[in-house]
DNA sequence: GCGCGGAAAATGTCAGACAATTAAATGTAA
DNA sequence: TTACATTTAATTGTCTGACATTTTCCGCGC
């Protein structure tokens, strides 16, 4: 019963470390099979409930995957874009939610990534990204549609931007900026009439976008920005009046 | 003994991803204490094992912290910015490398997101920030540098870079783009000559930041970026010929 | 050759126990 | 009364052993 290392305590924490360092750097490969809990349980020197606890720490990185029966076992996963993209954007809300991040910060961190992609975006879109830039916001313009949908198109719309660029590892990035504004974004009561106003500059960036002109995308886009800030300043302002 | 869901296995996701909702969508606030394991137990109608493997995984997220002894227990945990930035350093690593990302791809998203941030850090810069990356360039010259401590240099140096547009949400989003790019990184053999021009680049950039000059410093990131991707393409290009 | 059934291997789950840790409650002495 | 030591209870950490479930493989009978 040696103490492996300084730090007495949690030997699933070590255990899924040392699993965890050997998948980043390499030593395992994707679809490698990882030995039986028990084998582990005994390599390790612990028990199979420990080692356990260990391989679900990594489950719940996406970093390996298992697979009952014989010849089952644990496997080192791939990691796709779209579990990235989960775990990228529920950290991204996280963070900003408990950490009190001031709404202009963040929308300006959303922002300044989104502008940097206009110009590729104009580049590069393809006519699958404008329509559906376009039926975004025509749903934008319909009456009658609650808040919650209403900012889900928002995103929508902006993320078909951002894959306009046509580099994965950028829509990757700038998912979590874009979609953790989201819960921010609702802080905000949209009201008919800055609804109205957003769709005019969604109208403009489509119109850029289409017409293959980057500056123009990028004006306008910055344009949204500045009205985007001062629609969210005020919502805080009342709300910081209101809880006086 | 009902199934809860369609979905018949993995109780521990099942209840790990309940809690999950809970915090994420706000019903449980940071500090919270959670019910005990048993009581979770009793409450899913689980073993006490099955509940410690679905807080495994919420552990890993860090979204929980958990505390021994009387009036221990599971809390909510406040994600802090560091724990943020190494999940999402680990995650864009991971990816790139198990997706066969072509470099060229890499690059462009990274030097596009650190070019946007360039000119707010020419305008917020702290004498801090610039002693940093002045420190990190003299780093660089020196002779019989590794390749790993030079790769680890360029990476703080471009940190600093990052960091010196004062926006924390900023730096987290581009921590991930930055850092994955090193194992990439590293399959380029640094020659003495293009370590050299590279520093020239860093030199430049940092003049151009000190300067408080904007475009400067937008520039010669440009020009950073294309001499990368050439020092990229050939490297692949060696590859390529030498596996043939 | 083909289907079928059992054996084997592995994860998923459970029950019960004990160890270790920690904060509160309690008791004790100055 | 106050300060300090001790007990106690609650809770997580770990272990053992067992059984259930799932899946593949292999051999058997036809």
């Amino acid at each position: 019963m040696k103490t492996d290392s300084k730090i007495t305590s949690d030997l699933s924490a070590q255990i899924a470390k040392e699993i965890r360092d050997a998948i980043v750097d390499g030593r395992m490969i994707v679809d490698e099979r990882l030995p039986s809990e028990a084998e582990l349980a005994s390599e390790f020197n612990v028990s199979r409930p420990t080692v356990r606890e260990a391989l679900k720490r990594l489950a719940a990185q996406s970093l390996i995957r298992t697979q009952r029966g014989a010849f089952g076992g644990a496997f080192v996963k791939r990691l796709s874009y779209e579990e990235a993209y989960g775990q990228h954007i529920t950290t991204s809300t996280l963070l900003l939610s408990m950490n009190a991040v001031r709404f202009e910060t963040a929308c300006e961190a959303r922002y300044t990534l989104e502008r940097a992609c206009a110009p590729m975006a104009a580049a590069r879109r393809s006519p699958d990204h404008l329509a559906t830039m376009r039926a975004e916001i025509h749903r934008q313009t319909q009456p009658g549609l609650s808040d919650e949908s209403y900012c889900a198109s928002d995103v929508t719309f902006h993320r078909a931007l951002v894959d306009a660029a046509d580099n994965p590892v950028l829509s990757y990035q700038l998912a979590g900026a874009v979609e953790a504004m989201q819960p921010l974004m609702n802080m905000i009561t949209f009201t008919e009439r800055s609804r109205e106003t957003i769709v005019g500059f969604h109208t403009e960036i489509a119109d850029a976008v289409e017409a293959r002109d980057a500056e123009a995308a990028d004006k306008k886009l910055e344009a949204l920005a500045a009205y985007t800030l001062t629609l969210g300043q005020d919502a805080m302002e009342k709300r910081a009046r209101r809880s006086e």
